[in-house]
DNA sequence: TTAGGGTTAG
């Protein structure tokens, strides 16, 4: 994790609120009641041509004022006395079908336009090859497009564009390649939907270069493409790159490049595009709301998550944006603000209904999140693959063994999912926690996925908590075998031997990591006050009161102690020794935090943490004794969940 | 006259 600058300010980022009342102005288009356009009559003995006229103008005048059931009715009518009308009038009806979902209907419009020997425009197939895809009824796209006699860009691209959102990546790519052989030149539309089905970095690479030799580098569309898909492979400074080059650009390409950095982790970055985004005279829309909560969520800003707040009331129940607002909520570890959230939402989907357990889960309500998922049953939601994720991180984190067997056996029976690594983490996880370490092994071996790295580390942290050394090293062995330079599995290794004063074998392990290259990620912690995050490292001095925050941590230490702390030294990771070994946990970033939080936010309010590392159970102890004798609300968030510590105690109820 | 870009839960 790239450690966040020190004193980051956020203060300037939203300006005053504008809520836009006016609707947009809608170009409304004047119904051409009766154009003929290239109608082909026919003459037939029974009806006069102008009565024929008068067939083709009602259809047409009925396409026009998307009158779907009276445009059906005339189509009949047409069909009858083997009329058409102009491609243009179908491709209005087809349009009108789109839009109202009317696939039985569209499917009556394609059988007339192939009706009786007439033979349909490319332009109109192309308009029924886009309404199948629309429909998504891939096949149908896919027997039409195979049937026509002369495919020219858009019927190539609609196709391709399609296998693209189907996620079909290798048929997009393979189609892109028929298309060449076939003659037909890709543009700036082809390129901007197939970018979506790289799957592999030297792809993408040779599509950009084919993209730079035509010129469509410029086309915004390209653009934002590119930089999307930079950003899901993680190529950050090559979307910024492409950013960065653009003369114009859009509010699209703003969100694309935001939502990139918010995706990627990269709060802190993602926060300064926006600031950048506003300074050049846009207006955040959705999409950037959700990218920006999406950062503050990350980095723990709850205060700049509160700003943002007030700014998505102007898009009052928007599903995507209110489910982001609660996850940031939740994250932040202010549940009651979460709580209202979900409570006030009038549409919920199953991310919402998700969001809330998972916040209640890893904020340490566990019944809480489990009764949450009983009524979501109840209110006919149904849970998929994360939802049952966290139920069983519910009840992994509240020590409910039983509970968790039951939910994990019958989540493929009741719900149709099938349990994937994540949830077999889960339960070795909880039954490594509650010493069932024998139980934990079988269930690996038992899997109907292969165990991955996770998995092993997941039994490796419960070795350390119950000294199975033997077991341990098996696991750690398993993990190098699978990840061999994981460093996170050589601390917790060398965590298990110093806990043992197994000093040669951890520097054995250190040597390993040194040579290897492997570093410990130092421990950090955040806290945002005032609007300026600050940023502590272990033993970091750089602080402008650095003194006055050591000064006041060792006078707390020594009240904490006169009230029974003792310093657990069980989590002292170096071969020191007596006084040395307090010295060194004493400094520990989150205590550091903790009491700048104290000296600088008003008196009552909740000091917030954030950290990288899992918190050590001497923090913990600290943390709790501390709220008591501040009488202080305590939130640290880790990687993995959070404690909020108040009156001597901690919602994960010691239990981590 | 048909085809293309950005947002949410582990």
């Amino acid at each position: 994790m790239k450690p966040l600058s020190r004193f980051k300010c956020y203060s300037i980022i939203l300006p005053a609120i504008s809520v836009h009342l006016s609707p947009p102005s809608i170009s409304l288009q004047h119904p051409r009641l009766y154009y003929v356009g290239a109608t082909e009559l026919r003459t037939n003995p029974r009806v006069s041509s102008s009565n024929l006229l008068d067939i083709v103008n009602a259809f047409t005048a009925y396409c026009y004022q998307r009158d779907l059931p009276n445009a059906m009715k005339a189509l009949d009518s047409m069909q009858k006395h083997r009329l058409w009308a102009d491609s243009i009038t179908y491709a209005e009806l087809i349009k009108c079908c789109i839009a109202h979902g009317a696939v039985k209907q569209g499917k009556r419009v394609h059988q007339h336009v192939f009706s009786n020997g007439y033979e349909p425009k490319t332009f109109l197939i192309n308009t029924l090859l886009n309404m199948y895809v629309k429909f998504n009824l891939l096949d149908e796209a896919q027997i039409l497009f195979d049937q026509m006699v002369e495919r020219n860009v858009v019927s190539w691209t609609t196709m391709i564009a399609a296998c693209s959102n189907a996620e079909l990546n290798s048929k997009a790519l393979e189609m892109l390649i028929m298309m060449l052989r076939d003659g037909v030149r890709p543009n700036m539309y082809t390129y901007s939907s197939v970018l979506r089905a790289c799957e592999g970095f030297s792809i993408l690479k040779q599509l950009h270069c084919c993209i730079i030799k035509v010129g469509l580098e410029l086309d915004v569309f390209v653009r934002s493409a590119l930089i999307d898909i930079y950003s899901k492979w993680g190529e950050l400074q090559a979307a910024l790159n492409i950013f960065d080059e653009m003369v114009t650009s859009d509010l699209v390409v703003w969100n694309s490049i935001i939502g990139g950095f918010a995706q990627n982790s990269d709060g802190d970055e993602a926060l300064n595009l926006f600031i950048r985004m506003k300074r050049s005279g846009f207006w955040a829309d959705q999409s950037t709301l959700t990218s920006v909560l999406r950062a503050c969520t990350s980095l723990a800003l709850l205060e700049l998550g509160r700003q943002v707040h007030v700014h998505v009331m102007k898009f009052d129940q928007d599903l995507v944006l209110n489910n982001a607002l609660l996850d940031m909520y939740c994250k932040c570890g202010s549940l009651k603000d979460a709580n209202d959230i979900f409570t006030r939402m009038i549409v919920k989907d199953v991310i919402s209904w998700s969001t809330m357990i998972i916040g209640f889960a890893q904020n340490g309500y566990s019944l809480k999140a489990l009764n949450l998922f009983n009524t979501m049953k109840a209110s006919g939601i149904k849970p998929n693959y994360i939802t049952i994720l966290g139920v069983l991180f519910a009840c992994s984190h509240a020590g409910l063994v039983e509970d968790a067997q039951y939910y994990f056996k019958s989540m493929k029976v009741l719900y149709s999912i099938d349990p994937g690594r994540e949830h077999y983490g889960c339960m070795i996880d909880l039954l490594g926690r509650a010493g069932k370490l024998e139980e934990a092994m079988k269930l690996i071996h038992d899997m109907k996925c292969e165990p991955d790295a996770v998995t092993w580390r997941t039994l490796l942290g419960a070795c350390r908590v119950h000294r199975n050394m033997d077991l341990a090293e098996y696991a750690a062995k398993k993990v190098l075998s699978l990840d061999p330079h994981d460093a996170g599995t050589y601390i917790l290794l060398s965590n298990i031997y110093a806990n043992t004063q197994r000093w040669a074998d951890v520097e054995k392990l250190r040597k390993s990591m040194r040579d290897g290259g492997m570093k410990k990620e130092p421990g950090c912690s955040w806290i945002e006050v005032n609007k300026q995050v600050h940023a502590f490292i272990l033993g970091d001095k750089s602080h402008p009161q650095v003194n006055a925050i050591y000064q006041e941590l060792n006078q707390i230490i020594w009240r904490l102690k006169e009230e029974g702390y003792v310093p657990d030294t069980n989590f002292v990771l170096q071969d020191l020794e007596g006084e040395q070994m307090e010295t060194s946990l004493a400094f520990h970033s989150e205590k550091l935090a903790i009491v700048y939080g104290l000296m600088s936010l008003p008196k009552g309010k909740t000091i917030r943490i954030r950290k990288n590392l899992r918190i050590c159970g001497d923090c913990h102890v600290f943390s709790k004794l501390l709220a008591k004798l501040e009488n202080r609300s305590i939130v640290i968030r880790d990687p993995i969940r959070y404690h909020h510590f108040e009156d001597g105690a901690c919602s994960c109820g010691d239990y981590w």
